[in-house]
DNA sequence: CCAAAACGCAACCGATGGTTGCGCCGCGGC
DNA sequence: GCCGCGGCGCAACCATCGGTTGCGTTTTGG
């Protein structure tokens, strides 16, 4: 079965930009798009878009504060971001799995023919 | 630091629809665009479309037989698959563990003061 | 108090996920 | 043997999205 997943959310943390963004948020516990966008190859009105996103779905905060705008991670948020993926990867894996031991049923059954 | 991912193999399986489509490679086995097409809420064409995404980054392969072209996956390339996402989530797991213990200890901190 | 810094809004561009429409080809029934 | 249908590929078109440039607005620090 499929694991469920909120589409939103994957596809949030789908985009490469928005995975650094949210690195380099974790790494500094905060920061604006100015700042991120310093350390990303991408102009400030990009990131300020990603923040839009992320904000929209909930892994990012941002306060204003003053003339900036401050946002941080949702650590909640991105938790069950986390385990969105790594159902993913378990339903996916259970499923190799299950083909490799039918494969090798398969080849035992040939050596014994 | 950010685990290694390749793109294109992350946005490849970033796309809500393909993942869709690896789920019911895996559970059949093959499929063809059409019969892939049929059990997706979009046409044929899409699917064929999103087929050759993932023919090209290595994560189905297609042989034509007869007038149809089935498709299948390939194992090994989405096992690759898998582990970045494990990767990348266990790189975001560790720093908001990090957190915790660093929120907790302040906590602490704060108790004893 | 004014200029620089940070922001938001808008127009534009290329890529992508999706559609419809069409034409070609391989296979099975008559 | 051929003819029709099922499956496929190609092409045009559309909306959305990631990205850019440009410009106006607000806040603040010297």
């Amino acid at each position: 079965m499929t694991a469920a997943v909120d589409d939103d959310l994957w596809s949030a943390v789908g985009d490469p930009t928005r995975r650094r963004m949210l690195d380099l948020l974790l790494a500094d516990g905060e920061g604006t798009a100015t700042s991120l966008s310093e350390r990303l190859p991408v102009t400030r009105q990009a990131v300020a878009k990603h923040l839009g996103v992320l904000d929209r779905v909930g892994l990012v905060h941002g306060t204003p504060s003053g003339r900036e705008r401050r946002y941080r991670v949702d650590e909640a948020q991105l938790a069950r971001a986390i385990a969105q993926l790594s159902a993913v990867g378990a339903a996916w894996d259970g499923r190799l799995r299950r083909i490799k031991r039918i494969a090798e049923a398969v080849q035992r059954g040939k050596d014994q023919h």
